[in-house]
RNA sequence: GCCAAGGUGGCAGAGUCCGGCCGAACGCAGCGGCCUGCAGAGCCGCCUACCGCCGGUUCAAAUCCGGCCCUUGGCUCCA
């Protein structure tokens, strides 16, 4: 069976085919940068994560992009808060970083690029300009808008009726729209003070007058791009005018994935994006993990409490687009489900170095066993990146291996490298990892590291590096690597198996 | 109100697109046994589901069709 997904835009599993074959243009709808992600976030993350990796191992190369939306009134209304910057542009880099370092803390595999509005600025009036000669936008006040009676299409995506949209719209909206259901392309003046203010944090200094935020000169005066736009202009930029996968939480699906397809339609005539893939959010006890409802756990605390291995099993848990129950009963499961997987693991290697381990020793169950969990495993990524039928088959080898160590006095020497190498390789698709690199985990061990590593920093910013190279080779004799980098020292763990 | 998704054992969660392999996977919790100095882990076995309700199609339905009830999400802040 060939990769299946299911796509909204139909409401139907289709098969995926990709415009070239060997390639794969995946983009996703990433932040808005003015709140430390929470496991929501992380949700998304992770399930993209695993998209991109599996289709690696079916052999595609995948050019995945991920924007950062650095522009927005909810992050002017963080300046002067805490320590997190003194204008927009500051604090949303603050937030990236945090962004990048919580990312990579989850093991996610890079993206090609983390576009930024705030540097596409000018594709983003070029397109912009486009849609107005185009007639699918016009000029009102300085402000730009989208003329969604000028795209047939519109509502395609969400299956809604303009005319039910249309009554939707807020009565007091801007009366220089024609219709309600239009949106903003571009918006005149500087950030909207009443905006910033319902955004800020109740009880905190922001210390001084409202900050202004960024403002940009365009054919229609000072203004600033439009939240939907953004997406469409930096994934024409990275990509094409054709996605192949466009990937976004549900509740992006309406209004800012139909406006992508209607101003991306409208100013190409191509096509948007092939398969539209929604991740389906978190479920509190009665709502959902939001933001704006405060209701969050931050990916940085959730890494520290539980580490990467136990996150990822409890985020895969379920469908990507299966709504997930997040409860501490639920995570802890997580937990129970992979610290099974592992053990299981090191069973096999410390089996694999014993001397019970025979290469005479043909247990054809077992091996065969493990064989069908593998193909139960590919089986399941291609049914539309069923994860949790995927650790299901990983769980299956660990009762295997468990089995045969238990029930035999020789170990089959060949079938444990195999259920070991095939716990690696699958393990890995879903961003799991057995042999313990992961940094940033919650272990001690972890933490005692960095806890040298620290004072080494010192030593070597205080040019003592005769002292620094010791700390190194004497944590070396302890198995543990150390590098420095641009970013700071890194480490690895030894192996314990 | 409109749009979308969903209702499966104590919990959680696959399976529903392509009806029979599903008296329903995997895991957690619970119970009994083995193993163990003890504990843990592991192994073996057990346990709990007429798959929201009603009706229909079919030799056959958790899976298809119709109606109803309920839950959740979206309806311009949101992954």
């Amino acid at each position: 069976m060939t990769l299946h997904v299911t796509n909204t835009l139909t409401g139907e599993k289709e098969p995926f085919e990709p415009q070239d074959p060997e390639n794969v243009l995946l983009y996703y709808c990433g932040l808005t940068v003015s709140d430390p992600p929470h496991l929501g976030h992380a949700r998304s993350w992770v399930h993209v994560d695993v998209m991109h990796r599996w289709l690696e191992y079916l052999g595609y190369d995948v050019r995945h992009v991920e924007n950062f939306t650095d522009v927005n009134e909810k992050i002017v209304a963080r300046v002067g808060e805490d320590d997190l910057g003194a204008d927009e542009a500051a604090v949303a880099e603050t937030y990236i970083e945090r962004t990048l370092a919580d990312m990579r803390a989850l093991n996610l595999l890079r993206a090609e690029v983390y576009p930024r509005v705030s540097e596409h600025v000018p594709e983003i009036i070029d397109l912009v300009e486009t849609l107005v000669e185009k007639g699918y936008a016009y000029e009102s006040n300085g402000s730009v808008y989208f003329d969604v009676t000028a795209f047939d299409e519109y509502g395609k995506l969400s299956n809604q009726e303009l005319e039910e949209i249309e009554s939707q719209g807020e009565p007091d909206e801007r009366a220089e729209k024609r219709n309600p259901a239009d949106f903003a392309l571009w918006k005149a003046g500087g950030v909207d003070a009443d905006a910033v203010e319902e955004h800020r944090h109740e009880g905190v200094d922001h210390g001084g007058d409202p900050p202004a935020g960024q403002t940009w000169e365009s054919p229609w005066g000072e203004g600033r791009p439009g939240w939907h736009i953004e997406c469409s202009a930096m994934s024409m930029t990275h990509l094409d005018e054709t996605l192949d996968i466009h990937v976004g939480g549900r509740d992006l699906v309406f209004p800012h994935h139909e406006n992508e397809i209607a101003q991306s339609e409208a100013a190409t005539d191509e096509e948007f994006a092939k398969y539209w893939l929604h991740c389906e959010l978190f479920q509190m006890d009665d709502e959902k993990m939001s933001s704006s409802l405060g209701n969050f756990v931050t990916v940085e605390d959730a890494v520290e409490q539980w580490g990467t291995n136990v996150l990822r099993t409890f985020l895969t848990a379920g469908s990507y687009n299966s709504k997930q129950l997040y409860s501490d009963e639920t995570i802890a499961e997580a937990e129970e489900r992979w610290e099974r997987l592992e053990r299981a693991y090191e069973t096999a290697v410390n089996a694999l170095d014993s001397p019970a381990a025979r290469t005479k020793v043909e247990d054809e169950t077992f091996r065969a066993a493990v064989e069908d969990a593998r193909e139960a495993f590919v089986e399941a990524m291609n049914d539309d990146f069923n994860t949790r039928e995927a650790q299901s088959a990983l769980l299956s080898i660990a009762s295997e291996v468990n089995s045969h160590v238990d029930a035999n006095a020789e170990y089959d020497y060949r079938g444990l490298r195999d259920a070991v190498e095939t716990l690696e390789e699958l393990g890995d698709v879903l961003g799991l990892s057995f042999t313990g690199e992961t940094t940033g985990s919650a272990d001690l061990a972890g933490d005692v590291v960095e806890l040298v590593l620290d004072v080494r920093e010192r030593e070597r910013a205080d040019g003592n590096y005769e002292r620094a190279d010791e700390l190194r080779d004497e944590l070396e004799t302890l198995g543990i690597e150390v590098q420095d980098t641009d970013d700071g020292p890194t480490y690895r763990l030894p192996t314990d198996g």
